[in-house]
DNA sequence: GTCTATAATTTGATAGAC
DNA sequence: GTCTATCAAATTATAGAC
């Protein structure tokens, strides 16, 4: 069991680096120390690997918001909304940097990604109509585009921690909410 | 001279879909109805082709953009620049698409994606300062932030034509700019 | 569960003729 | 400029032994 999990570990840090159509089987194998046809018995195929530790990467990302977001008034939604992209990249920064780098062209991280968001804009929009705000909708649609760009800027290292931080205080500033 | 530019076309119509990486020059070669030799006796590499795209995309963003955002007080250089992604999408509507698709992963494209980004920055930063903004370095890192999410989910299609203007017009509200 | 050996295909790129 | 023929390396995956 320790070698499969050696292969899972070497299998994302490769794929964060170079993506997962770049990364050979057999340069996994190498990382971790096992031979190519180990990671075919355990696995299947390669996408089947890739699936698996997207499987489990967004397993960890709903048990993380689930206490995020739990229970909170309008205000208070906003406000950890705001600071989910870097809590969240934080909490499992190797996975999020993977799926920043394969997103656009990979359909099985969009299919689960999507899945993950989905419920995201509908609270947003009844947090925004909760507060008075005129148009929700569209005040959802342009707080989500912010979030995105948070996230993948922080996870590609354009953006450092500290001036995450800076972005996620006035941001709440800009919806008066501290 | 023609047949070059069918490898050119021929390569951008697949890039786009697939990305540079899962693109095989024995691909490129059938959708140009050429032989994969004469790609090679053009562009040297596959990385030189995709090269070649790049360069020329940029080429003509560079231009749009230098009479689109010309010569504009502040306020209408904000106007300007939320109506951006969306113009520049559509005067090139395959190239951006390919862009969004292969940039967090292809070094060469965001070289030139950063290089053409770099000024937008700084002139967004003034334009809030002179607008009397009490934060115009934060104000502009987030409408950066807004304006990058808008044209990949243009480019992408999760973002219609008509939901792209609706989010320009409550931006421009929004900014109390008209 | 794990390894060695190997198969079957695909890939980027070149040689040489016209 | 363009083609046919070809190569060497790499890639995913399997067979079979321990």
């Amino acid at each position: 069991m320790s070698k499969k999990q050696d292969i899972l570990d070497a299998a994302l840090r490769l794929f964060m680096i170079h993506g997962a159509r770049a990364t050979s089987t057999k340069s996994i194998a190498e990382e971790a120390n096992t031979s190519e046809a180990l990671i075919f018995r355990h696995f299947g195929t390669k996408d089947n690997l890739l699936e698996g530790i997207i499987k489990k990467g967004y397993q960890e990302a709903l048990k993380f918001t689930n206490t995020f977001l739990a229970h909170k008034d309008p205000k208070e939604f906003l406000i950890k909304m705001i600071s989910l992209p870097h809590a969240l990249v934080d909490s499992n920064f190797d996975f999020w940097k993977m799926q920043y780098k394969i997103l656009p062209l990979n359909p099985i991280a969009q299919q689960y990604h999507n899945n993950f968001m989905k419920p995201s804009g509908d609270q947003l929009t009844e947090a925004f109509k909760q507060l008075g705000y005129k148009h929700p909708l569209e005040e959802s649609d342009i707080l989500i585009l912010i979030i995105d760009g948070i996230w993948k800027s922080y996870a590609s290292d354009r953006l450092t921690y500290e001036r995450c931080k800076t972005l996620e205080h006035f941001l709440k500033m800009k919806y008066s909410l501290s």
